[in-house]
This record gives structure tokens, C-alpha cells and sequence, in this order.
DNA sequence: GCGTTCATGTAAAACGTTACATGATTTG
DNA sequence: CAAATCATGTAACGTTTTACATGAACGC
């Protein structure tokens, strides 16, 4: 591998890959769930047909190897110091610019676009489902908080289920500022 | 059968060209810059490379139309019913499973894979970005407030600038909180 | 007149999804 | 012993980025 590679912006799930696993050794199986449980939720999104090819290139170029082989062809694979010194010099460099991509987000952006009585049938829904997708991180949170032995290490999940928690909080918070805005603006049009 | 094996094609960028003309008739180079300023940088990037073509694909297919000519070439294009409908049913379908990708979220989320001082390094850098770009779209935001006139149309920037500010928000207090964790389990360390 | 901004475009490469595929192990 | 889950993979297709390209109008 060349230092230039390094430079490629568009590596994410390379290194979304190497962080998972320089937390602990897994396998693209148990990789592939994690993605589909909280990373892809918030940060980054793969699938496995994506996963397993870009781990063979990673265990080619020495980042990440194999430490366990077990039943159905099962690979456990654990991330290398090379592996680790690459991470961490992506983590630590402040790129601008990067990758941002929404679909849920990108829905809320666009109800300027609508009548009134459209996007407010839209954000009251937001208000909901905001609401519900809290209550489950709340959930989820306060039973890792429970379970965590002292001076254990953090799980790996619980700084990510306070940011997702906080995060629908906050849009929770804006559809019904939202929607107060878009209620006013339409008392006002029938004081005229 | 899960939700992965069912067909769905990936338009959000035909939908965020169609949301933006369904505020206001805008160029190509118009739709670039707000995509560059607002949009990209919480729920879709496109380049002017991926926007023109699809601006073609619309209006041959009917759903956009061009409305005014100008100087270097410069077309104007507005939406039609048939892409306002378009639009309506997009952003009716209540579908699961949007694309969600965001670098900067998954800085934040492999942290737990690093010791405690290069979190920290790098959490607290996430404190000072944050409360900077809250800072921005504060200003921004109250500039609108101030300037829009009573019982105009609300601008299209501003439930966007909204939703940006309390992001940031929530994204500097969860660092805070971050911060506060990683310390403490710092603490339990020595205390052992 | 000269550099900058405006304005649009094409093509190759990289990235990501869908469809297709195979077989082993566990659970009831 | 059947269904579900575990576990990995390839190939075609669609999406997005990068590199390359052109020229008109504006501001100084």
C-alpha cells in the first residue's frame, strides 16, 4: 500500500471496518449485523456483499488479519498495528468536506416546497417517530447503564445510543418548533 | 423475504432537484451553489456533474420545464404539476430504510475504539466545531427572523437552518457529555 | 485586457445496491 | 428432518466522484 492511498477521501467503509474492529476482533457476519443495528443507522451503511470483499483487500494489505477460524467457513478477524497507526491518522485528520447523506433528513428539507396542511401532516409524523426512535435509545441506554460493571470498559454502543438519543431528541424538538412556525405563518395569512 | 431483497431505487437526488424547484424556479448553477451551501451539508451533496444530467432526465421526462433563457446559456427551470405530484408522493411514502451516510457521525462513533487521550484529543475538537457552526446558523438565523417581513412566506433556508443549529446543538452537548464519560472511566482506572 | 465568476457539459473510475448463488450448522 | 440462521461470495447494474473541457459575461 502507498502513502497516496492514504489520501483517497473516500474511504469510509474501510475505515468504519478498521474502527469496529480495532474495538474488538469480528467477523464479516457479526460486522454486517453491527452495521445494520447502529452504525448504519446514524453514521454509515453497508451491506455484506460490500463488507466481505473490502475485508479480503484489508487482510491482503496486512491492516486487519485473521486470528480464529470457526464453524461455516467462519473468519474472525482482528485489526493489525498498521491497521490501528491508519485509523488513527484518519480520525485525527481534520478533513473538511465530508461525505453527508440523509434520505429522512432530506425530507424534512424539502416541506418548505408544500402547502401548509402538507407539511404539517409530515412533521406531525416526524414529531412521532422521533419520539418513538428516542424512547428506544433511551431504553437501550439506560439498560447498558445498568448492566456496565464499574471500571469496566465502555461499551462500544453507548457513546453511539447517546448521540442517536440526542440527536432524534433535538429533531423531535425542531418539527414541533416547526410546526408552530408553520401554524403562525398560517394565522397570519388568515388575519389578512 | 427481508426489507433488503425488496426493489427500491435510489432518487433522492431527482427528488432534492424537484423539492428545491417546487420552492422556486432556479438554473443548474442556482441548485449547485444551494446544494454547496445548505442542503449538502445535512441531507444530500451533488455536484454540478451528477445535477445538470438529471436536470435533462426531468425535463424530458416532463416534471420540470424550462421556464426562462439568459445570458451564457443559462437555463431557468421550473416545476411542473406532474413533478409536484412526483414530489407529493415521495415525500408521502412513509418508506423505512433510507440511505444514511455521514463521515463526520462516524468519526464520532469510532471513537470508542481509541485509548482515552485521543478520544479526548479528538472529542473536544468536536466541541469547538460544533459550537462554531451552532454559532454560524445562529447568525444566520436570526438575520431571516429579522428581515423577513410579517406574514411573508417563510424562506425555504430557514426551518433548514433551524434543524442545523439544533444538531449542532445536540452534537456539542453529547461531546460534552462524552468528554465527562471518558474522564470518569479515566478515573476509575487510577482508582484501582 | 485579464482574471474571476457564471454556466454547462462528457467520460472514466470508484463506490454501493440488487440479484443471484452456495453450503454448513443450529433449533425445534 | 425441516426451517431458520449463519456465513461467505460473484456479477450486473445504478449512483456518485474525479478529471477533463469549453466558452460567455462581468468587474476592475
Amino acid at each position: 500500500m502507498s502513502i497516496y492511498d492514504m489520501y483517497h477521501p473516500f474511504m469510509s467503509l474501510r475505515y468504519a471496518l478498521l474502527g469496529l474492529l480495532a474495538y474488538e476482533p469480528a467477523s464479516g457476519y457479526e460486522l454486517t449485523r453491527q452495521f445494520d443495528h447502529s452504525l448504519g443507522h446514524y453514521a454509515w451503511q453497508a451491506r455484506h456483499t460490500q463488507i466481505y470483499p473490502e475485508l479480503n483487500k484489508l487482510a491482503d494489505e496486512g491492516a486487519i488479519e485473521v486470528v480464529e477460524t470457526g464453524a461455516r467457513g467462519r473468519r474472525t478477524y482482528a485489526i493489525t498495528e498498521t491497521g490501528r497507526a491508519e485509523l488513527l491518522t484518519w480520525l485525527s485528520d481534520p478533513t473538511e468536506h465530508s461525505v453527508v447523506r440523509n434520505e429522512g433528513v432530506l425530507r424534512m428539507f424539502l416541506l418548505s416546497a408544500l402547502e401548509p396542511e402538507e407539511a404539517i401532516k409530515l412533521l406531525t409524523r416526524e414529531v412521532q417517530e422521533s419520539a418513538l426512535q428516542a424512547e428506544k435509545l433511551r431504553t437501550l441506554a439506560q439498560r447498558a447503564d445498568a448492566t456496565a460493571a464499574q471500571g469496566e470498559r465502555m461499551p462500544f454502543g453507548r457513546l453511539a445510543a447517546e448521540f442517536g438519543l440526542r440527536l432524534w431528541e433535538a429533531r423531535r424538538e425542531w418539527a414541533l418548533w416547526a410546526l408552530e412556525r408553520i401554524r403562525g405563518y398560517g394565522e397570519h395569512d388568515s388575519l389578512r
